[in-house]
DNA sequence: ATTCGCTACTGTACCGGTCAAGAACGATCC
DNA sequence: GGATCGTTCTTGACCGGTACAGTAGCGAAT
């Protein structure tokens, strides 16, 4: 059997091809008696509606955004904060009708998703801004927004006050009266941090600086597990060990928690944790984690709509959304005999 | 500034498009020194290569696999199962030059994903086999492969050893000498019942039965997670509450173990739970969680191994991947007072 | 000298739709 | 009663590529 296409129902029909494609695609340009009748004998030739491919092609949008992440998806997937980040854009996505499309990394395989895959627009995720997929994006001129990310000139983005959250775990434990404060975060060089492994090492440092507290930096690759905790435990197995620790991520709070429970600390007696995030892990843990609240729903939402609308050839203003702490009870003054 | 196309680059170049397009994609149809000529031409004009779309209505493919969920993709992210599942199908895919589409069921709106974009081939995973969205992508013949599915005539199947599994959690708790065994699943209509539920129902009672064990059986949504906890307190705030208890995910089981605690129960000297999956949860709860493993990532190389050959024209063989009983210390003889 | 076989390129016909402009025709208006 | 209008359908061009069957040129084999 011959494929079945909009012209062979027009032939059917004894119609013109473009009346049944206005059958499928926009029912109000014609008679609904005709319509149905071509709508029976789409049916009865097997046929399914008008191919996505060549629709794409003829009307200039595919009805899919696109995700880039570096690194490999896996590693978005496991990670608490990123799985609710895709899982928000796609449930939004979804909600406007648009599928929802990951472009993996190439690496250097001659398929290069940012390049080959057709897309409406893209969204910039965890990202390497040096990356060439990112260069074949832009060389593109494909609708782009940037989260997490910095907000390059003309590129629309979607942030959240990592600067500003990190400024509040610092001050929380400033406050509370810590003057030996230890760090724990993905890289000592600054030129190797990502955007908001940066912006929080500033805002850290905002408050710390002010303060006259110089902090102990240990750093840390997410992957494997193990590596937060033994980060942690080289920051705390030792004389001079912090009496309050701010981190990256929930994740390597809890690293940092388990290190310290592992050396006989009590959390918060001995040591106060400070994560960042609030993922599904904070409350959850024991004991329950301060640290800093960020919306990643919204965060989705937000970069849905931005792309939606630089998709539609607007230029959205930058968004940033803010953070907040969230004081449980991994925090607690130094050497405080009472808490708990 | 005019589109750049193929032809403008061969006009520039003067050659015919058709070696310009070779110059892209089949870069043994000509000399070398014609093509770098070509090329050069092309970076000069801004041209980035072939129109994905065009190309892949001129070739017939897409370069993307399309994933079909029902119900909200956020749930898919959330479940540490389903997660680790994206995650192996995403990064096998890439491995092999392949960008994965995530195809939202489409409710009533009117666009369908299922049926509007364009991809080579569909794995379908969690997924109501009456649902529209599963009827469009057989009527559109796309390539498929059911992923934890009943494996229908004719379309290939990845699937886990569901029932055997579960047999091997019954066995455990009956050869432990349980007499009284908890289900704590999804619905207590088989009807209603996904496969793998209603797979793991079957290979409970193979060994509850054969045992003259009556099961009771108490069901709860996956939504909210309390629901799991509820469900769980129903079941052990009774007078014949039950020494031991199969669940149908490590999740459930935790939830289950909550409410034990709740309710002053220890686990396992006053009841013993079985969960399935061996997700991440399992080994990090307190107490270890004794279960059911599978391979999730075994899982997700097979569905895009299977996906492929279909792509190819194969069709390949059913496959089941083991599952094997993981003992760890949520699991005692009933009213064992020697353990933990 | 003819034939063969390569390599390197070209010509033409699709792939399966949508867009924008136009034609036929009965209804409406003044 | 002719101009205007809206509905309904048609026409032809175009979206930007790829497949496949040539053809020209040229050195080697017969």
């Amino acid at each position: 059997m011959a494929k079945v296409t909009l012209q062979s129902i027009a032939d059917r029909v004894g119609v013109s091809r473009m009346t049944v494609s206005n059958a499928f695609s926009r029912p109000d340009q014609l008679s609904a008696e005709l319509r149905e009748k071509i709508l029976a004998a789409a049916d009865e030739l097997g046929y399914v509606g008008p191919d996505p491919a060549a629709r794409a092609l003829a009307r200039g949008r595919t009805g899919s955004v696109g995700l880039l992440i570096n690194g490999t998806l896996s590693e978005a997937f496991e990670d608490a904060v990123s799985a609710a980040f895709l899982a928000a854009v796609s449930d939004e996505l979804s909600a406007r009708g648009m599928a929802l499309t990951l472009l993996p990394s190439s690496g250097n395989r001659p398929f290069v998703a940012a390049r080959d895959v057709a897309v409406d627009g893209v969204l910039v995720y965890i990202c390497d801004p040096t990356s060439a997929d990112l260069g074949w994006l832009e060389r593109r001129h494909v609708p782009m927004v940037v989260v997490d990310h910095h907000a390059r000139d003309g590129v629309a983005a979607v942030n959240v006050d990592d600067r500003g959250g990190a400024r509040l775990a610092a001050e929380h434990l400033v406050d509370l009266g810590h003057r030996s404060v230890g760090v724990v975060t993905l890289e000592t060089d600054p030129e190797q941090l990502n955007y908001p492994a940066r912006e929080r090492m500033l805002g850290w440092h905002d408050v710390l600086d002010a303060a006259g507290v110089e902090p102990t930096v240990v750093a840390t690759p997410y992957q494997p597990p193990t590596a937060a905790y033994d980060a942690a435990l080289s920051l705390l197995d030792r004389p001079d060990r912090p009496t309050g620790v701010v981190c990256f991520s929930d994740a390597f709070a809890l690293a940092t928690i388990r290190a310290a429970e592992s050396l006989g600390l009590r959390v918060p007696t001995d040591l106060s944790v400070v994560g960042f995030d609030d993922s599904v892990l904070a409350a959850a843990s024991r004991p329950p984690l301060t640290t800093i609240h960020q919306d990643v729903p919204a965060k989705g939402i937000a970069a849905v709509a931005a792309i939606a609308d630089v998709m539609g050839g607007g230029h959205p203003e930058p968004v940033v959304l803010p953070t907040t702490l969230v004081v449980r009870e991994s925090t607690a003054p130094p050497g405080d005999a009472t808490s708990r």
